[in-house]
DNA sequence: GCAAATTTGTTCGTATGTATT
DNA sequence: CAATACATACGAACAAATTTG
């Protein structure tokens, strides 16, 4: 048996799309238009397009019309500790470096700070009683004035106890607040271990990265927990970045500088046209 | 304004869901008993019910009803070397222990072999001239009877050339192909580079993971290039997992002992309930 | 094993609302 | 303000898959 119509109309569209017929920002013909052209009801139309919108290949705006979607130039976060500084990508000053390696515009407004009780994952993960108070640096970042990423990093209140008031201060920690623990308490970086996950955005999240309604782009939340030379943790770090935009490289060993550098010209080369798993 | 009739249907049944007032595994009132209660259209009911399937949350089964979502317990890949073995996670020998490590089952048939031209991705990364022959080795691996990757290492014919002929062969290569090449070719692991990203299933891909056919949960890529000890490209192997039930892992440095074991517990904590990032 | 009932899926038609040009 | 374009909502009929009797 042949595929309901809605779906014959809507892989008809697609292949035009992957061909390059309609290439990214091409405008799709109207809904009128395309129930002549196809001879189905308005309905069957809409049920098309809202198939391929459910891909991600094209995207409506109300009185405008539908368009091909324009994929945003990722962007690589390193997770892996840099050799030289022993740094792991996403925070602070590694942040602002990897962006302007990329030939990009960092921009972060200063954290919000709060202080909240440690729950769940919070608790677990630096190893502190249910409900006990911690410290919660809440950072937006942006790259080229686009919204990247959301990042709170939590802090057990025993480190400011210890003498790390300004994890307290509202403004940013200069150079960094790992740099400035290393000098208050002796913490070195370059121990700490990252989770990564992907799931739905919540309403907030869609809200600030300017992600469709639908649902349809989901977020990377990695968990990053830090610990210091004793091996007891010190810092848990959960960041939210959309995953139509982001990627992540892990390095392992002494890999060549050549392949450290020139990857955003692999990264960018879209899977959607390279396709190495097909049979 | 209010929102609309579907979305604030929608809302109240999402608040059920998310209150435990309908668990996962539940089924909720029929079509007809929704159009009662909320007295609304069919047609919007089902729109509604839509919006909550477009996010993840409840699954339809033709002919039976919808239901809550049950979330497999996901499984964590750690992508940075093992300190002992020096491999990396994911591949081989290394994904058995992964598996039984995490007390579940692992399967994998043996791989399918094919000769083919690299292009883009593959031959860029491999460093060969685009369209040279690559050995392809596809393989599908299963954890408790569930499909859960789907890899395709590439190696360049070079390798074979020079004395690599097992690559070719049809079967398993044990203990695996990372352990042979080291002993063939005196090539040591424990130098790659790992690119992870995200995007929509593959109808292939959909159709082995049994994922729901809207595109709603999308897929992890991983790109891994290993490099050889005179730092050239020699494989690359590029890996698909589906974002609803894996996780990666990545350490940096000297992590605690403790801090690599129970980590399964902390990823199950459904990042549906603890919300670090809410405001 | 078959038929009926139940439940979601597809397709049409129609009217009205809301945002953009 | 008018025309265009997508969004919401209702009603109706038949199809396909599953469960029940």
């Amino acid at each position: 048996m042949p595929d309901p119509l809605y779906r014959q109309i809507a892989e008809k569209l697609q292949r035009m799309i992957e061909s390059g017929v309609l290439p990214p920002g091409a405008k799709l013909p109207t809904e009128p238009e395309l129930t002549r052209v196809y001879k189905a009801s308005r309905n069957t139309i809409r049920q098309a397009v809202r198939w391929l919108t459910n891909r991600g290949l094209v995207q409506t705006r109300l009185g405008q019309g539908t368009y091909v979607v324009q994929r945003a130039r990722p962007f690589l976060t390193t997770l892996s500790a840099d050799p030289d500084t022993g740094l792991g990508g996403g925070e602070g000053e590694a942040y602002r470096e990897e962006v302007r390696a990329q030939g990009r515009d960092p921009f972060a407004p200063p954290p919000r700070v709060e202080i909240r009780q440690a729950t769940g994952v919070i608790a677990e993960e630096l190893g502190v009683p249910d409900g006990s108070s911690v410290v919660a640096r809440r950072q937006q970042r942006y790259i080229d004035e686009a919204a990247f990423s959301l990042q709170t990093s939590y802090y057990p209140m025993s480190l400011v106890d210890a003498g790390a008031e300004r994890l307290m201060d509202a403004g940013s920690i200069e150079p960094g607040a790992v740099h400035y623990l290393r000098e208050v308490l002796g913490f070195r970086q370059a121990r700490y271990r990252d989770r990564i996950t992907v799931r739905a955005p919540r309403a907030e999240e869609a809200g600030f990265f300017k992600l469709p309604d639908n649902g349809r782009v989901s977020v990377f939340e990695t968990f990053r927990t830090a610990y210091d030379g004793a091996g007891k943790p010190f810092r848990l770090t959960v960041t939210v970045f959309p995953a139509d935009r982001n990627q992540f490289v892990v390095f392992a060993g002494e890999v060549p500088a050549d392949a450290r550098k020139a990857l955003t010209a692999v990264a960018a080369s879209a899977t959607g046209n390279a396709r190495p798993n097909d049979a």
